[in-house]
DNA sequence: GGTCAATGGGTAAAGATTACACAATATTAT
DNA sequence: ATAATATTGTGTAATCTTTACCCATTGACC
């Protein structure tokens, strides 16, 4: 039963600790971010999860990210742990408890643990149109929200997402981004729209491709997209090799 | 009583978390990282310590570096939260344990909390020569340890330095350093030791000065710097308003 | 007063970034 | 079929940034 499951969880994961998610979603030139409604309030919040007693911190959030997402090994990374003892001075935690002890029942809220929690925030990033997003025990309806036009969230939710995007746009110039969120072969156009979607502005074509090239960490197909209007442009691949190479030695993407 | 103390610490901070601190010592031109020595046993660490339950984490950071060097208000900086489940696999934690029940008594020692651990990685950068370096509760011993030559540490620390010197070194060129690492009034070829320290790079002497006055942080004085062998250098001062707004803003420090 | 070791200021070359224009092409409308 | 259209492919000049490098000046020391 439901309710079982959830007390094991609860009883199975540490306490202090827990991960939130900043999972942004990419898809045709809009950036938007993954919110979930918690069941029997009005009040929205990231996607969240707790760590298992025996799993490291790393493979909870890549669990976390699936169970919501239905996806895998793509870009997730921790940006920033959020500790300040304040964390919720912008909300009604006694309301909130009231109303989940209404949901669940008493029994699984320990309040101590409802004021004092330390947050490993990661980020992810993935093409929404992949997404099967899936709500979890707390929360009953997922939404992509333009990251423009955030509500006020739960807890301090909004400042996670402020600062996940800060350290995203910096990530994109130490790493090289695109494989996971990309098909297989894509075009240069594809690939400049990607980041002209995390990074909020309009890029140069001719610069862009000048520059991408120089990393030297795409190959050139023969072959052109078809089917598209007007002009077919060539396709793409990243050398996967080079591509990792790349990730690890945090070359400097001037972009 | 000592132990007494100690037992409340244990009782009254957080046991799913704690904190390690990378502590840099900067010093004529070299750097070095603060270690601690456990008592009873001859293993070396990176200080560390726990949050209280009302503290934020942030200030836990601030006291317990306070408490090792007797600094305070100085560059500390989270870098990455470390949670993997195997993070002692390179130690006899069975061994670290029966050897600390000895000293200590073995009520202090909850297993579980030995086990599995998440720990925030902080790094600080202060001047060597201005720290009372002072051991706790675990450690009888401290030493500056130069940075190439870090001996084989507890736990994952060696890897913690590893990354923190990345992350510093990131840091430097997003934000400007040396407040609170030099004396008020400095001298140019000061500040340029305290960047090829941190870098671990010789720098062009008229580049640097050029590219560091065009941030505007600078307040070039009328005086020089007097007594010294040589040409007598001017002095600098922070420009403290300016600086601070660097600080937040994160501009590009292409040094 | 000369020597020495370091500072102070500036310029030329190389490299990176930015701005910009026109030809080619596949679909769509006529 | 042909023209119109929106988009891709490519190259070059101008500007800005970074790097490399020189020689005069200064103050302590002999």
């Amino acid at each position: 039963m439901m309710d079982q499951r959830l007390k094991e969880y609860l009883e199975l994961t540490l306490k202090e600790v827990s991960i939130d998610c900043v999972i942004f979603g990419f898809h045709a030139g809009e950036l938007k971010v993954l919110l979930l409604k918690w069941k029997g309030t009005d009040g929205w919040s990231l996607p969240g999860g707790r760590i298992y007693l025996e799993e490291s911190v790393n493979d909870a959030a890549v669990r976390i990210l699936q169970e919501r997402t239905g996806l895998k090994e793509i870009f997730l990374q921790q940006f920033y742990t959020f500790g300040s003892n304040d964390r919720y001075k912008n909300m009604d935690v006694e309301a909130l408890i009231r109303k989940l002890e209404w949901t669940f029942g008493t029994e699984f809220y320990d309040e101590k643990y409802m004021k004092r929690n330390v947050s490993l925030g990661y980020m992810a990033l993935v093409e929404f149109e992949q997404v099967v997003a899936t709500p979890d025990w707390y929360t009953d309806e997922c939404m992509w929200c333009e990251i423009s036009n955030v509500p006020e969230l739960l807890f301090d939710h909004n400042e996670m997402i402020d600062i996940a995007l800060k350290a995203l746009r910096r990530q994109v110039s130490y790493q090289p981004i695109g494989y996971n969120l990309l098909p297989e072969k894509f075009t240069m156009p594809e690939l400049q729209r990607l980041y002209e979607t995390i990074l909020g502005k309009q890029l140069d074509r001719r610069n862009f491709q000048k520059l991408v090239l120089s990393y030297g960490i795409l190959e050139k197909l023969p072959e052109k997209r078809v089917g598209g209007a007007f002009k077919a442009p060539f396709l793409y691949r990243f050398d996967k090799e080079k591509y990792d190479r790349a990730t690890k030695e945090e070359i400097l993407f001037a972009i």
